[in-house]
Formats: C-alpha cells, sequence, structure tokens
DNA sequence: TCTGGGGTCCTAGGACCC
DNA sequence: TCTGGGGTCCTAGGACCC
C-alpha cells in the first residue's frame, strides 16, 4: 500500500454574509453597505412577510447616520471599506466617516441556512469536513476520489462549481499539505480563487509574508516579534528556537517555530464536542450595581435563562458556573465555581452565577455582564447511569463556604457587597 | 459617541493526593 | 520530623479565532 501525499483544503466563502444579503436586495449592489449592530427581527421592514425584497427602494433602508448606540461592524462592503470603514470598528464612528452607508442588521439565521447549503455540497463529495465557523471548512483531499488530479485543483473547481449553483454564491479555496499552510493558501487568489501550495513553495510563496499572517499570531505577538525586529514568516524561521521559547514560553514558542517551518500534522477532524456555553451582554449605558440593580438583576437573570436554554437546546448539561463583568474602563474579570452536580437548571444556574457575582468588586460602572457554564457533558450520558454527582473533592476551607452559601437561595437580585 | 458575542486553548499558582 | 516530586483539579486571566 502506498501512501497518497496528504492534500488538504481551506475553504471561504467570499465576503459570506455580505454576499448572502446582496442575494437578497440586489438593488443595493455597487453601494456603500455595513453589516452589524442588532440582530435581524421578526417585524423588521427589511424582511416583509410577502417578500419582494428585490423591489424594496433605497430610501426605505436605514442608515448609519441615524444609528444610536454601542453596536460594532460585522462586515462591511467593498465600497464601505473605501471610506475607512472596517470590521469591528464602533458604527458611531463609521457613521461620521460615512452618514449615508446603509445599515443592515445581522441575520445569522439567514446565514446559517447558506451555511448548511454550502456544506451539503461539500459533503456530497468530500465527506472528511473540518467546521470552522458558518463561513470556513477544511476539507481532505486525500483519500476522496480525484482529490490527487491536478494536486487537488480539479476536486476544487468541482466543488467551487457545485457551491455556485446550489447558492450563488463564490469561495476560495487553498489546498496545501496541511491545514496551516492551506489556510494561507485560501487568501492568495482572493476571490473566487484557487491557489496551490506544495512542500517546495514555502520559501518562495511563504516565506516573505508578514507573520501576522499565520493563523494563531495575533496582534500581540505579532507587535511582540515586531519589537524584536522579526517581521516575516523567514526571519520568524530563522529565530532559535530556544530564545522563541524564552520569549512566548516553551508550548507556544516551538508551535511557533513548527508553524513558521509549515510544519503542521493536526488532523481534519470531523466532530467536536463543545467545552463551553456562554451569554453575555453589553448594556446600552453603564451600569451600576447600586444605582441600576433592578436592571441589572434582569439582564443578570435573563442571561441564565438564555444560557439554560441553549444547554437544554443543544443536549448539555454542565457543572462550572461562571461569569464575566466589563468595567466601563473595559477591564475585565471573571468567576467561576466548580459544582458537585450538573446541571442546565436556570435557577440552579442563576443561584450559583450569583455566587460567583459577590465576589467580584462592584465599585464601579459595568458596561457588560456574562453567564458561563463549562465543564459539559451530553445531558442523555448523565441520564443514562453516568454519576450527575462528581466525587466531592477535598476543599479548601474557602470553598467549602462558598458551597454552604450558595445552597442557599437568595433574593431575586443579587446584591454583591 | 471608541472598542460585539460566542467560542477554544494555554499558563500559572495553589490545593490536594499518593 | 523534614523534605520532595509527580499528577490532577480548580481558578483567573490572556491570546486568539470567526
Amino acid at each position: 500500500m502506498t501512501s497518497l501525499p496528504r492534500r488538504i483544503a481551506h475553504l471561504d466563502m467570499d465576503a459570506f454574509y455580505a454576499s448572502v444579503e446582496l442575494l437578497r436586495y440586489p438593488q443595493l449592489k455597487g453601494l456603500p453597505v455595513v453589516i452589524g449592530g442588532r440582530r435581524r427581527r421578526e417585524d423588521d421592514v427589511l424582511n416583509p412577510a410577502d417578500g419582494g425584497l428585490d423591489r424594496i427602494p433605497l430610501d426605505a433602508f436605514p442608515r448609519l447616520s441615524g444609528y444610536v448606540g454601542r453596536g460594532v461592524i460585522t462586515t462591511a462592503t467593498y465600497a464601505a471599506r473605501q471610506f475607512g470603514i472596517g470590521s469591528a470598528m464602533g458604527l458611531m464612528k463609521a457613521a461620521r466617516l460615512c452618514p449615508d452607508a446603509i445599515l443592515l442588521p445581522v441575520d445569522f439565521e439567514e446565514y446559517r441556512r447558506y451555511s448548511r447549503l454550502f456544506k451539503e455540497q461539500i459533503l456530497a463529495v468530500a465527506p472528511l469536513m473540518e467546521n470552522r465557523g458558518v463561513d470556513e471548512v477544511y476539507i481532505d483531499f486525500t483519500g476522496v476520489e480525484g482529490g490527487q488530479e491536478e494536486a487537488g485543483l480539479a476536486l476544487a473547481r468541482r466543488l467551487q462549481a457545485a457551491i455556485l449553483a446550489s447558492t450563488g454564491l463564490t469561495c476560495s479555496i487553498g489546498v496545501a499539505p496541511n491545514k496551516l499552510l492551506a489556510k494561507m493558501a485560501s487568501e492568495f487568489n482572493k476571490p473566487n480563487g484557487i491557489a496551490l501550495v506544495g512542500e517546495d513553495d514555502l520559501e518562495r510563496q511563504i516565506w516573505p509574508l508578514p507573520c501576522r499572517k499565520i493563523n494563531g499570531i495575533g496582534p500581540r505577538t505579532d507587535e511582540k516579534l515586531q519589537r524584536a525586529g522579526i517581521r516575516t514568516i523567514a526571519e520568524l524561521a530563522a529565530c532559535d528556537p530556544a530564545w522563541l521559547c524564552e520569549q512566548f514560553g516553551r508550548s507556544y514558542g516551538q508551535w511557533l517555530h513548527e508553524a513558521a517551518h509549515g510544519r503542521d500534522e493536526r488532523p481534519v477532524s470531523t466532530h467536536s464536542e463543545p467545552v463551553s456555553m456562554s451569554r453575555e451582554t453589553t448594556f446600552g449605558r453603564d451600569l451600576h450595581a447600586v444605582q441600576d440593580r433592578t436592571e441589572l438583576g434582569a439582564v443578570f437573570t435573563r442571561l441564565c435563562e438564555q444560557v439554560a436554554a441553549d444547554l437544554v437546546r443543544k443536549g448539555y448539561v454542565g457543572r462550572t458556573i461562571g461569569i464575566k463583568i466589563r468595567y466601563d474602563n473595559f477591564r475585565s474579570v471573571t468567576r467561576d465555581f466548580t459544582a458537585d452536580l450538573y446541571m442546565a437548571d436556570p435557577l440552579l444556574i442563576r443561584q450559583f452565577a450569583g455566587q460567583c457575582l459577590k465576589r467580584v468588586p462592584l465599585d464601579r460602572r459595568l458596561r457588560l455582564l456574562g453567564v458561563r457554564v463549562g465543564s459539559l457533558r451530553r445531558a442523555d450520558a448523565i441520564a443514562e447511569g453516568l454519576p450527575a454527582r462528581t466525587p466531592p473533592r477535598r476543599s479548601s476551607r474557602r470553598r467549602d463556604e462558598e458551597m454552604t452559601l450558595s445552597l442557599f437561595p437568595s433574593s431575586a437580585e443579587e446584591q454583591p457587597e
């Protein structure tokens, strides 16, 4: 048995959200459009029950200038980007740059519908597919029929054609010996492009790129590398691995070295179990624990109900309950507590989360509150007789006190300190 | 009137067990 | 009595990704 060369593809939908919106509202083609701010609602004028979306007149669309609030841009069309508008920018700031840009609320339902459509097309041809969010996947071409033809180019073309036919959307694909290189390759010929990167293309195609192009090197690491005079992947590859470990820790340092040399053995993984589920919200204005106690309590309860509903809907229970708050100065803190029983009940979650809230200083205003449930297990695994309670851990005095406290329900609004 | 929401993984210290 | 090391769990924070 001869082993085939590894052919890994990364497929990335082109400007996914914006493209889906343009399918619905073709009259917006070429105009500056910004997507973000809030979620689309049932009663939105942009979502009329009687259809005919393509006939909605341009002046019926909301403009950026009318926006009030703390939303950020999820994505923007090319025409909008020309005004200096970009992803993650605050909408109020974007409104100053281009007040007449059209603002569409995000519609995750619709994006997920298209996501299912294009992934169905891929799975019909290549079953080894790894989800990387709504608009991205990795695909293992290695053993797929036709996957070795023209080093993967032929299959990539077939996938693009099938996706375009079924969704009307274009995508870009990179094919390489591993996920790391495939991810970079998929950016080379955007939009609607295909790029192949082979073992021998490392120095020519990868090394001249800035370090930030490596998936896993973010703004912090990039800045630190730049301060050390390292800008390109070639320069990173030339670094002494021992020095990288010193600077970035053993594990990350070693990974940086491997990545710069284009080495990555991670398999394409078709299944994954969630580790945690959370809900969080940024308030319209910063809230104070005392003055805005009622409002805060109501939001807190709602977050617990939402995360509990998510758990139930997806069939999970968890035993690590946590909260997150962000202060008005944007500093965040988290607290969590691991209980000895698995839960998905909103009241129980509310109780444990309430105890976590009491452990955090609430002397300044808050802009965000979040609730998280971790240490997840499938609810049916618990139902089948696996222990709902874990063996009680020998715990420190402090933990014991917290456990005792948390077993007693507190008032409807948690009022720490 | 800067800076969303939902995730994963890693690190590091302390507790605790053997 | 003193010293020590490995392993695991828990917690808080941070980097990163989509």
